[in-house]
DNA sequence: TCCTATGGTAAATTGATTGTACAAATTAAA
DNA sequence: TTTAATTTGTACAATCAATTTACCATAGGA
């Protein structure tokens, strides 16, 4: 009996459950239900009982979820019981928040090489890292067994550095360039475009 | 006879659209197709051809599309014939990438203020703008009549903010704060949460 | 024991995508 | 000029996906 695939739009919810569950532990909340969940991320109580219900029981019925027992099951379920390393491809203004950013070490993503193509830039520090030359980038990934990576590259520069993640051997990419990218099926892209999001948005103003 | 609302997925596609057709342009390209656009950015010629049908007939059979026109048409459904000014609240790390960033300028967004609570960067210089007191933020916003922010604040403070925003008349905020916003229904928001991102990946990772 | 709150789940409903087809228009080739 | 090859716009079916509704079973407190 093959399980079905659970949706990516379901996966895709999973990390926002666990964002507001940790943030409800930080409050020294102990419990709390799917209708309170709802109201908060404006999600319905039925659609967060079912994506949950599509990996076990977790809840009780009548009194709710545990927030501690909930957020570690949705990390084993994400992945996230353990730390991921992660590389940076681009050490400009985007690349260099990036690698300050506190946000990564504190929720299970640890920054662990940087990388540039300009020779001024190679060998200086940003934070705790030293900018290592972007012809290195496939050799230095792969020996460090790096799965994940982000893309803070001008655009016209993104595909070939995607072609050279992927021959690294990197399995998921969020790319900060404002293009599209191409890659193996195996392989996962998220996208960040300030600008595409703000876009979006403007269909609904006057 | 109502028209019946374009779905907000459609939406979301047409700014990638409109990406791909200005790199196009910047190739000097003149005319491209469904089934070129679809290959570029992995989404069937069908639906292509469908999304924009909802808003007119902008191709040309046997031919394909006018990359100059079909763009001009995008920008018109997206409201972006026009120039969209912007408000910054939070000049840490993000908050300064975002000041710093040329991409918003390039494509139809001017940065015009930017907040923050900390005395210290209150009056000091990110690129060519002086950080201004959060305190002052719901009436220069007002003043200036701004209808779209970004946040960039800690995440225990971007609640608060987006009250504010609302407050000032802003009806679409992109938030880089890694928490769920409550806002009215008339206010659109765009979530941009590194982590989430990178969560929604390694889910397939092992 | 009764009442209320709540999770889990099946069923119904709604929404979106995909696939197929084809007429009409255009271009290029024969 | 005729024919062949493209390509859009549209329709329709089929399917797939996602959401909502409704209801039952259970837990815990009054």
């Amino acid at each position: 009996m093959a399980e079905k695939p659970i949706p990516d739009i379901v996966i895709g919810r999973l990390p926002i459950y666990l964002r507001a569950l940790q943030h409800m532990k930080q409050e020294n909340r102990q419990v709390t239900s799917s209708q309170e969940l709802g109201e908060r991320l404006g999600i319905s109580a039925a659609q967060i009982r079912k994506d949950l219900s599509q990996f076990g029981e977790f809840g009780k019925q009548g009194t709710g979820y545990t927030i501690d027992f909930l957020a570690k099951k949705l990390q084993e379920i994400l992945h996230m019981h353990k730390v991921w390393d992660v590389a940076i491809v681009g050490a400009g203004d985007i690349g260099s928040a990036l690698a300050r950013y506190q946000g990564f070490s504190e929720r299970g993503f640890e920054i662990k090489l940087i990388f540039d193509n300009n020779p001024a830039k190679v060998g200086t520090q940003i934070d705790r890292f030293t900018i290592r030359d972007s012809v290195n980038l496939t050799s230095d990934i792969a020996g460090a067994n790096i799965k994940i990576a982000m893309i803070s590259v001008p655009a016209n520069q993104a595909q070939e550095v995607a072609d050279q993640l992927v021959a690294a051997g990197i399995r998921s990419i969020l790319n900060y360039a404002p293009v599209s990218l191409t890659v193996p099926l195996e392989v996962h892209v998220q996208y960040i475009d300030p600008v595409v999001h703000l876009q979006r948005m403007t269909y609904y103003l006057d």
